[in-house]
DNA sequence: AAAAACTTTCAATAATTACTGAAAGTTTAA
DNA sequence: TTAAACTTTCAGTAATTATTGAAAGTTTTT
């Protein structure tokens, strides 16, 4: 396999992986390409080798920018802008944790909170409603108090504690 | 809040987060019904809570098997078939997890391997594409290795395990 | 072996979500 | 202050995904 097909296969790959969690296809296309290019791209660059629309593009890149994982940089004397991606892995593992919380987590927990705080008339279908979303609630506090616990750590703490955890 | 609204909360928004990750609303909902639900019910009995079609349902409940997390049930003397989710919340995630890496994980995983190990013919960009995407493939790797410990373990592990890591 | 009770399949359709492209908006240069 | 270079917005349209419902399939009962 030489560098072209490479490049196609990944930017793909991930482009679907993308629609898997949320995020449509055309943004993490242009996560992707950005993610390998070792130079800024400007928007006629990513509408070129993407094959998408000018308003596809901007939108997309807008959004890349609200999550953090890619910013607008200028070159002296161009006129236009140009996009990098954040390059660390570790920074890019933060950013997306931390706004999959944000976005995601944190809302359904505050849900299960309400609901499995309802008081319990002693029937057994509000006992089983109370009970099954507390053990929810429980796992997704967890689950969200370590992801934040990941976001705030320096750098290399989630591969050094994910080997510590697989060893 | 009382029961029937807190139910209805529950389904809908454990619904809208089904979606969000790849699941579709209807299987969603169903599962939250059944996690709730203290009796086994039938496929009439779902169809009229969620007010869907018989096929609907009738897909979507072998999906729900298929993942692990809904099983048939029959009771004596009746001819229909009932239904029960797995009541666990850690066998829940386990499943889930386990799921998520077959299906998701594991093929994006082999197609950065494939990328990031082709020929390096000493070009800024293919220089740039190897690097990017082994760090990558080292990341999802990781955290395949550790879903996959999740997976094997005894029940409490990710409780336990969560718990030691967030104090 | 026929009928009744129930489940599954799948082509048609509905609902949702993504994308386009041209007009409006903004910034910089002359 | 006008024009050129560029970006954003958004109504219309295309593509994708989910849902229905009726016909075909299966199992159980009589």
């Amino acid at each position: 396999m030489e560098y072209q097909e490479a490049k196609d296969k990944f930017i793909s790959t991930w482009g679907s992986l993308g629609t898997l969690w949320g995020i449509n296809k055309a943004m993490a296309q242009i996560h992707a390409l950005l993610w390998i290019s070792p130079e800024p791209l400007s928007m006629e660059d990513i509408m070129e080798e993407l094959h998408i629309s000018r308003g596809n593009t901007s939108m997309n890149l807008r959004q890349l920018i609200d999550w953090g994982i890619v910013y607008k940089e200028s070159k002296p004397g161009e006129r236009k802008e140009f996009f990098v991606s954040e390059k660390d892995v570790q920074e890019l593992a933060r950013q997306v944790a931390k706004e999959r919380s944000r976005r995601e987590i944190k809302p359904v927990i505050k849900v299960l909170r309400e609901v499995s705080t309802i008081p319990n008339d002693g029937s057994k279908k509000t006992t089983e409603l109370i009970q099954q979303t507390k053990a929810l609630y429980e796992l997704a506090d967890h689950a969200d108090t370590l992801m934040n616990k990941i976001v705030h750590q320096e750098s290399n703490w989630i591969t050094k504690t994910l080997m510590k955890l697989i060893k």
